[in-house]
DNA sequence: CTACTTTGTGCGGCATCTCAACAAATGAGT
DNA sequence: ACTCATTTGTTGAGATGCCGCACAAAGTAG
């Protein structure tokens, strides 16, 4: 009741950003005394403010209303091969903490990789509270099939797990009261990508690659999981049968011919410095690029050939899904620049709709923070969804659980 | 405020239905009062009636309540290349009028084809009302793309249509008040096929076979229409680089290997008997199935081709989109029991997931009704959304615009 | 300086939900 | 057979929250 009121007019200011209460009203459909009342309690939670006038023509001018993001903070962390991270963004989605650690889960046991991860969201905690601001949940990206509950995670092949109860054991060390979810880390960096409030941001497919490609939809703004929660496994479409033996057993998956593995292959030869594993990602990326920019064949080829099965297996998923834009994610980004004509020559050329539906290519600008982005939103949710939880004895058991 | 609870109360028992007030009130948290004042509103308004007692152990016995569909129908009709069709169901999904007219919409003139359509919609109408109930709006299918406002097909390759306001001229023939909508054919068909309350029909793919191959996609009981609506074209996924040209000029389309001019090639030499153009495509499908019954090895082995193909497709779009059913309709269904082996061995084959996922192979039950059910189905969604819209003014402008 | 427009707030009224009490209808126990 | 516990459905009192309206505040247009 009350608190469906509220959560409109909240997300009416996050989506559209500030504006006065009689503007909130007109677009709510409300009045303006039961906008002004909301606004008035939203204000008493610490979750909007003053912004000055809003001048708009005659009579007299509104004062502007907006997000304050102080009061609360959600935490996103993340498992994955190479490192686990967490992050805490304020409801306004400005970074208040973040915390990495480099590690190799394949080496490490899985409950020493948790350990680790639930020290750095206790980092991140810690530095909330010093801000001032109640943690409200975390939510946990994981590199992996999770099943619908989202507790079990029932393969990481990347990770080598199998049938880990990520949830209880995360729970049993975070505390039981505290709000812990945990998603797949594709689907979190689908929602770090979408915008809300964005009109060209609500139908989105992200593609994010490293050595394994995966990736997230959203439609409608809302994350698209799927029946048991295994969708966006866009890297497993077999998309060249006769072709190469992927790391889950099949032949020709897309991720054999667009994961950062088969591009090196391509770009490289077995002892190519570029391919020294001692090398940072980063710095073989940058390396190829600056190859390309040189205008090196072998590497401008390799590129061209990724370009093309991106926007061959991009195709298929406009087809099937019409987003507004696709999002490349993770290595594809760093590259984009030389991915983008390619990519483009074949979703223009593989898609029914006249100019492929309008869909844009779009490479992310969030480099590896997606996912953990992603996480964080998801916590903040709660908020959203019902604004009086800030104010409710169950924030006193979020900071109980911290201690 | 009211509709809103009235329109929890009414889908409760939509989607799991009749049971007693006490019942309804627990399962939606409301206190048995309020459930007893929201049934006896919709009572009023001719939306549900009693429906004996439920026993449940001790205590005194419930009065169960149940959906009384009688009140109000929505509309569904259908511009096809062969035919146009309408329907009407009512708020418990019974049929009150079915009304087909074939045609070949190719040899018409536009304004002949809508006139013919609207000649059924308002038979159906007449049959609603003579039935004695109010029909709440007409949603028409059309096999084509329809922009994001669904009101201008922008491309029917099957119909030979190109940029038909549709929606405005069915305006003008219908009356301005009448509450229009149209939509894409496979959408709608999809929309058939997800039943309200089953927990394994709200994620589910819909591949529907004719010449061409469509569909659509419900997600979490939602249908995903993607930016500009044109989500659910899986027949133009391109899967065979290098294979046939396929009639929207590219090469190697999904339908060019699994439509039904595929199998008929693959099937059956050129002045094979079942390829008459005299004959009914039921007719033509009864034919191939008795061959491949009585183990002819050439039927046998273009079904198995066109099954394989089926079971890649499907894999891909399971690998994005972990459904719990994948519904085969059109032509798929006349010949689903020769397509299921191949299809769930590629199936399983070509999904990252263990055991594919979960997803299930099924066939539709519902023929070529499968698109005007799906419309009246989102007509009535109306009276979900909001069950007050049967008592306003707004009904009585409905039976305005059918005199 | 006046007329007009728009914003924000305060107050009575209405609709709707909750809470508590009670009668009705059944099963369980003696 | 009778009583008691249990659950249902209804009723009335009270609380809550939104709407409608009136009014002061703060600007623009002429």
């Amino acid at each position: 009741m009350r608190s469906d009121k509220l959560s409109l007019v909240l997300r009416q200011l996050r989506d559209h950003g500030p504006r006065s209460r009689a503007r909130l009203a007109t677009e709510l459909g409300l009045t303006r005394s039961a906008a002004s009342a909301l606004v008035a309690e939203l204000a008493d939670l610490g979750l909007v403010r003053a912004a000055g006038v809003e001048r708009g023509g005659m009579g007299r001018p509104g004062t502007s209303v907006e997000l304050d993001g102080a009061a609360v903070c959600g935490i996103g962390a993340e498992i994955n091969v190479n490192h686990v991270s967490a992050i805490a963004l304020d409801l306004a989605g400005h970074v208040v903490a973040e915390h990495r650690l480099a590690l190799d889960a394949h080496r490490l046991a899985v409950d020493e990789v948790l350990d680790r991860l639930v020290e750095l969201i206790r980092l991140a905690e810690a530095d909330v509270v010093a801000h001032g601001a109640v943690p409200v949940g975390v939510t946990v990206g994981v590199a992996g099939l999770l099943d619908r509950s989202r507790e079990l995670l029932t393969v990481g092949p990347n990770l080598g797990w199998r049938d880990v109860p990520v949830g209880s054991e995360l729970r049993a060390r975070l505390g039981a009261a505290y709000p812990v979810s945990i998603e797949n880390e594709g689907n979190l960096a689908a929602i770090a990508e979408a915008v809300p409030g964005d009109p060209n941001r609500q139908d989105i497919l992200v593609i994010f690659g490293e050595v394994g490609v995966g990736g997230g939809i959203v439609a409608g703004g809302r994350l698209l999981r799927g029946h048991q929660g295994y969708a966006g496994e866009f890297g497993h479409m077999i998309v060249e049968p006769g072709g190469r033996r992927c790391g889950c057993g099949r032949i020709g998956c897309w991720e054999t011919v667009s994961g950062l593995r088969a591009l090196l292959d391509a770009a490289a030869d077995p002892d190519d410095p570029v391919r020294d594993p001692a090398l940072s990602l980063d710095d073989r990326l940058a390396e190829l690029n600056r190859r390309a920019d040189l205008g090196d064949t072998r590497t401008i080829a390799a590129l061209d050939r990724v370009g093309n099965w991106i926007g061959i297996g991009a195709a298929m998923l406009t087809n099937a899904l019409n987003p507004s834009a696709i999002v490349l994610s993770g290595y594809f980004a760093e590259i984009g620049h030389h991915l983008r004509p390619s990519i483009e020559e074949h979703l223009v050329a593989g898609v029914l709709a006249p100019q492929a539906g309008g869909t844009r290519v779009e490479f992310s600008t969030l480099g590896f923070t997606a996912a953990v982005r992603g996480g964080a939103a998801v916590a903040l949710e709660t908020v959203f969804d019902d604004p009086t939880v800030v104010a409710s004895p169950h924030a006193a058991v979020h900071l109980g659980g911290a201690r």
